[in-house]
DNA sequence: CTCAGATTGATACGAACGTATGAATTAATC
DNA sequence: GATTAATTCATACGTTCGTATCAATCTGAG
């Protein structure tokens, strides 16, 4: 079996005619060049990653990136499509578990969380474009498009049933996304080399650590979102 | 011949003992460099900007920022002091309003939002290097570190005062934390072209609709801290 | 075995990068 | 006006970048 070019979602087929066959052995290179790229994107952002890095992570000829995907920026995309898959997956599951919609949204929450803690390297991936101005590539608007239809139609209906809070469904969606991607930033970023003192209380390697962490977003975006009467302005009760 | 400078740390004086008093006019070329590296590195990112596209968005000089600065990488922690300077004194300032602890914290949510709203390049000159894998800059850690010692503070009293539900004082500082940040980052994120459908709701633009998006966050942020007793929907520790 | 196509390999190229250098110019002091 | 330091300017250097080129090698079908 012999013989493809760019197959994944986008074909923009640059070089050579695709002679429609099964998956080459020769795959494995492109299966390195993602695993090497996704490395390296991730630790050391996209401008700072050069082609040549990432063929000598991945052990193969400079010249496999053109070949396999075209260029560069083609790698780049299909590293973030490799990457949303599952998210979008695990997102789909905890949208169909449980009873009550706030059950639905705190697994959903809980599956960021978890999706998160399984790939570190998906948050940086993930905002590397957006923080740096440019719009969220193609793979990332997908997932996140589809998220947000599914979790605004959840809000929307735990709404009507009284257990939610009023407001708009998407800024709800956003206050409920911000507690895990935030939070899983936070995580990486304030591991302060001489550790900053303000946030050596917590140790984010300790596993009991981070399940409260969980648990502290969790109970922090339920709490956001019930219907419950909060007393405005003013002092204490 | 030429002379040295490169002020090192952004505290002392811009370069040499000038006579006192007399700026040379020719600071202006620092300020010129540090807007124009700023609006650049914001929307282009560090690597994706280059010496030559500072400087002629300036428009002075090549060699001006090895001059002025010895190199891209100090001008650059230059911008992200200029940035984080005002950052802090504003939530310097809200935190020393209002009467509760809840108050003073739904006050640092409007700064956070103020601050980000007029300077929108902000959260991505931030976000930038974490995002990219790399410890937060210098200027960010230390305002960031000043913050959530403050923060932590109060939220603290207003735990003994009863006021704010029980948790880590540092866990809840980030969820606090995380409104502002992630909601403007997805304001800009989210403005995609050709619009998608999942998010045509909102007019990001509008300012009615930037207003109620900061009602809400503070909303969600106030219900989420409040020490108000939760029914527990279905499997929670 | 043969051979065409798929893949890999070594190398080249032009562009862009950060920085260095030293002359030209400006501003200040005497 | 002369002197000197501060700043601007034009240009050069060495490196690294993404990509292109084309020969070498591998693979499976006939």
């Amino acid at each position: 079996m012999c013989a493809q070019r760019i197959p994944e979602t986008e074909s923009p087929g640059p070089m050579t005619m695709v002679a429609a066959g099964t998956t080459p052995a020769a795959t494995d290179t492109r299966e390195l060049l993602i695993t090497s790229a996704r490395r390296l994107f991730a630790t050391r952002g996209y401008d700072g990653t050069s082609i040549r890095a990432i063929t000598a992570g991945a052990g193969v000829n400079l010249g496999a990136v053109t070949y396999h995907f075209g260029s560069k920026r083609a790698l780049y995309e299909a590293v973030l499509a490799r990457v949303m898959e599952p998210l979008g997956q695990r997102i789909a599951g905890a949208m169909e578990t449980g009873s009550s919609s706030l059950d639905r949204l705190a697994a959903l929450v809980r599956a960021f969380f978890h999706q998160l803690r399984e790939n570190p390297d998906q948050p940086f991936l993930i905002l590397q474009e957006i923080a740096a101005g440019k719009p969220p590539p193609k793979p990332v608007a997908r997932v996140m498009g589809r998220t947000a239809a599914a979790v605004a139609e959840v809000i929307a209906r735990g709404q009507e049933e009284g257990a939610i809070r009023a407001g708009d469904p998407f800024l709800l969606f956003l206050s409920l996304l911000s507690q895990p991607v935030y939070m899983s930033l936070a995580r990486h970023a304030f591991r302060a080399p001489g550790g900053a003192d303000w946030m050596s209380v917590l140790d984010w390697d300790d596993a009991a650590v981070q399940e409260s962490m969980v648990e502290h977003a969790v109970l922090f975006a339920r709490q956001g979102l019930a219907a419950i009467p909060i007393q405005e302005g003013g002092g204490e009760p």
